[in-house]
DNA sequence: GTCTATACTAGGATAGAC
DNA sequence: GTCTATCCTAGTATAGAC
C-alpha cells in the first residue's frame, strides 16, 4: 500500500523525502478530496480531479488503479487526520484540564477542521452514506474509533459530574457532531459569523442552552 | 405544471379524482423521493426509480421530460411538504401557546419528519448540496421562506424573553436544523433512541444543555 | 511519469410497436 | 400508457508514444 521509501541523498533533510512522484500523487489526493468534498462520491469524476491536479485523467491511473480505489484513500486520510488533529489538540491543554473542557476542545476541533481545514475531513462526510458499501465497511472501521473517542470525552464529562449522567451518549454525541458536520452546508467564510462564534454557540448549547427564565 | 384536473364521475367522491396515469405519476415520484434520500442526487439512477415504481425506464418519459425535471419536482415537494407540516403543527397547538412552544412543535416536527415521515424531505437534505446550480436556486426560493419561517419563531421567543436575545439567530438555527438534517445519517429505528426521545434532546439543548454545575 | 488516443460501459433519452 | 429496442453521450479505464 504504501511506497517504499527510499533514501535519496543526504541533502534531504526530511525522512521520507518526497520523490516528484510522490509529490504528485499528493497533489491527485488533494484535488480528489476537494471535489468529493464539493460533489460527494458519487458526483466525483476523474477528469475534474484531474483538472483540478494540473493533470490528465488517464494520467491517474499511473498512480492509483482505480476511482474507487482513490477515493478509499482519501476517505481513510480525512479520518485519520480529523482523528489526529483531535488528539493534537487535546495534547496542547494544560495536563490539569477537566474532563468538560477536554470535550469542549475536542468538539470545536472537529468543527472547525470540518468547516474551514480540510477538504478530507469534508470529504469523508460527504461520502459516507453514498459510497460503496465495502468501502464504507473498511473506513468505517477507523471511523467508528473516533466516535468511540467522542464518547470516551462525554463518558468522562458525566463520571466528573460535568455533564447530566443521566442523557443517552450516543445521541449526544450524534446531535453534537451532527450540528457540525452540517455546517460545511450552510456557512460562508464572508457571513457574519465567524468560526469561533460558531463553536461558541455548539459549546454553549451543550453546556446550557440558550433559553432564558422568564424575566 | 399541474395538470388540469377534470371531473371523473359522481361516483368519484374526491375533488381531484386520481386517474390511472395519475397514480403511476404519484409512485414514480415517490420512488425517486425514496433513491434521492438514500443515494443522493448524482447517485440517482432512472434504472432504479424504475424498479422501484414497478416500471421500465423509458416509461418514466411519458411522464416526465428528464431525469432533471423528474427530480425537481421531488425536491419542491419536499420542501413544500416539510412547510406544510410544520405550519399544520403549529396551527394544532392551544392558541395560548408561547412562542417558546410553537418553536419546540416546530422543532419537533421538522425533526420526526426528516427521521421517519417523508423520503421527500430526506430527498431535499440530501440533494441540497448536489443538484445543479440553477435547479437549486428555484427550489431554494420556497426553501428559504421554510428557513424564514423557523427565523420568526426564533425571533419571536426571543421577543417574548424566553430565548437569550444576544444569540445570533441565524447560526442558532442553522446548528439546531443541521443536527436535525443530520440525524438520519445515523439513527436507526431499531436502535436504542426513539424519535421523542432524540428530539427531546435536542429541545433540552435549545433551552438549557446538559451540563451540570459541580455537585 | 505524463501525454494522446481510444476502447469499453453505464446510463439518460428517443422511437415505435402494442 | 407501457413496453422493447436502440441511440448517444459521458465517464472510466487501457494502450502505447514520448
Amino acid at each position: 500500500m504504501a511506497a517504499t521509501i527510499a533514501q535519496r541523498s543526504p541533502r534531504q533533510k526530511r525522512l521520507q523525502p518526497p520523490s516528484r512522484g510522490e509529490l504528485k500523487r499528493k497533489q491527485i489526493l488533494d484535488a480528489a478530496a476537494k471535489i468529493l468534498a464539493r460533489r460527494g462520491y458519487a458526483g466525483t469524476m476523474l477528469s475534474e480531479v484531474a483538472e483540478e491536479a494540473g493533470t490528465q485523467p488517464g494520467s491517474l491511473y499511473y498512480h492509483f488503479a482505480s476511482r474507487e480505489e482513490l477515493i478509499e484513500e482519501v476517505l481513510h486520510e480525512g479520518v485519520a487526520l480529523s482523528f489526529a488533529r483531535a488528539r493534537g489538540v487535546l495534547d496542547a491543554l494544560p495536563s490539569d484540564s477537566s474532563a468538560l473542557q477536554r470535550l469542549e476542545a475536542a468538539l470545536r476541533a472537529h468543527l472547525k477542521f470540518q468547516l474551514v481545514e480540510s477538504d478530507y475531513a469534508r470529504a469523508v462526510v460527504r461520502s459516507m452514506g453514498q459510497c460503496p458499501e465495502d468501502m464504507w465497511k473498511r473506513v468505517n472501521e477507523k471511523f467508528r474509533a473516533y466516535g468511540k473517542f467522542f464518547d470516551t470525552l462525554i463518558a468522562a464529562a458525566m463520571k466528573a459530574k460535568q455533564l447530566d449522567p443521566q442523557v443517552d451518549r450516543s445521541a449526544l454525541r450524534m446531535l453534537l457532531i451532527g450540528a457540525a458536520n452540517w455546517a460545511p452546508e450552510w456557512y460562508r467564510a464572508d457571513a457574519s459569523s465567524t468560526v469561533e462564534e460558531i463553536s461558541d454557540l455548539l459549546v454553549r448549547l451543550l453546556l446550557r442552552g440558550v433559553g432564558q427564565l422568564e424575566s
